[in-house]
DNA sequence: CAATAACCTGCATTTTAATGCATACTGCTA
DNA sequence: TAGCAGTATGCATTAAAATGCAGGTTATTG
């Protein structure tokens, strides 16, 4: 194994947990200890990491977009990505929203997966990147404040001329009655105009926004064909949605 | 066996993995392990591959978000920045690119400057949505494993539809002779179009680039309306640059 | 403050790279 | 087709890099 694939290694260990111990690196990674230190050594005096002792930690505690640390539920966030990644598949060409589970599953997705990403979220898109196999487009877009996704009108248009095979949208509010709904009138829009553009539709959530209700609707819950939480699908938190026209992961 | 072919079979596999080892090159084309040392070399002095002890891997191979505190240069990009904020002013339209710079400049804006930015540049657009009273709005499409900027044809169109007062643009090549020049040819046709789509033009360049030139032509100098370094605009490293019909910062 | 785990330094071994040189091949021209 | 220049290839040698190990040193922890 070459020792630029071990940094990239360590370096998406990093990422994804935000700190490595040496000795699991040595015990993944099969090499000793002394080379793990050595590349460790290396690669903080590229500042690409920080060591301490026992191992290194990520330097996000700088970075900007400190996505790293504070996100709540992440745990929960980190199954659904794990449970997501089920659904894709080599040649696929999927649309994300955005959000932090979308930003966990970016992170995640297999280094050897090769597809297309359509995203309205920058930071989603940022991640995706990264992975040497996927192609990434921008749906591009007035950035908003609130939600850091692109929206208003050239979204949908673009949106308008696109037929993917997936969409994955995180939900804000989910519930049987109310179905799938949201608190900015702007995403909605956006959202709606990327469930038009998709085949089939997977909505990620944390179990416990399910049977809560934002104001406005996006959509009606057979509109949807995956409902991935944390949960596994025979919890009895998801009774309601075992009967349902969808498929629970 | 032809060279040509090595080398080509050599860039698939890269395509392929991302990576190939000298020695099984060697074993797989039957030949020595110099010819498939000088094949990398000579790809890599084509900036085609990425040669790395024990192999060679592919270009776009680089460390995921390392770009935060050991910006390169990181003093006179600030410096950059903070005379590039003189040239905005209240309701202006602004189209920025990508790079390092111009990130520094992104965080650096006055937080009461009220203002439009268009960016192909998704870590520049997080940057200035912070800004309380900026709208950002991004130019979407394929985003670049190598620049992480939007690149390709739609972001062209999008550009043709816009005009605005400023473009901010940082520099990879800058001379007297050869004008504003590029490495990237998808990089090129978009900051060309930048350039159409603006009615003033400022280029953002640390002063160790003035004087250097790359392979791609991106506009003459007479394009040009600032030209924004780390140094007085007296220094006489910038003397070629006063006789020129732009305005030295 | 003693026990333990992690760390550093120098060294030996192995692997990979670079260099100079001899040989072989290619595409020309007379 | 012989001769020739230029290039390509392989081999031998030397240089450099990477890795693991032994040992003594420094942190961390209870």
């Amino acid at each position: 194994m070459l020792k630029e694939e071990r940094q990239a290694f360590i370096m998406r260990q990093i990422n994804l947990h935000n700190k490595v111990l040496s000795t699991d690196l040595s015990t993944m990674l099969r090499i000793s200890e002394d080379t793990v230190r050595r590349d460790l050594k290396e690669m903080a005096e590229e500042g690409k990491i920080l060591k301490v002792h026992g191992g290194a930690i990520g330097r996000s505690f700088h970075h900007p977009f400190n996505t790293e640390n504070m996100v709540y539920a992440q745990e929960a966030k980190q199954q659904i990505a794990e449970k997501t990644i089920r659904l894709l598949k080599n040649d696929m060409v999927v649309l994300t929203g955005g959000g932090t589970t979308m930003i966990e599953l970016a992170k995640r997705i297999p280094e050897n997966l090769r597809a297309t990403f359509f995203t309205i979220s920058p930071l989603v898109a940022l991640q995706l990147v990264e992975h040497t196999h996927l192609t990434v487009i921008s749906i591009g877009g007035q950035l908003s404040k609130s939600s850091n996704v692109h929206i208003g009108a050239s979204v949908i248009n673009q949106l308008a001329d696109i037929k993917v095979d997936l969409c994955l949208l995180g939900a804000n509010g989910f519930s049987v009655e109310e179905g799938m709904t949201d608190s900015d009138w702007e995403v909605v829009q956006v959202k709606r105009a990327m469930i038009r553009a998709s085949k089939k539709l997977a909505i990620l959530s944390i179990a416990e926004k399910l049977g809560s209700s934002q104001r406005m609707k996006v959509c009606d819950l057979n509109l949807i064909h995956y409902l991935i939480t944390e949960l596994p699908p025979e919890n009895h938190l998801m009774s309601a949605y075992q009967q349902l026209d969808l498929e629970l992961f």
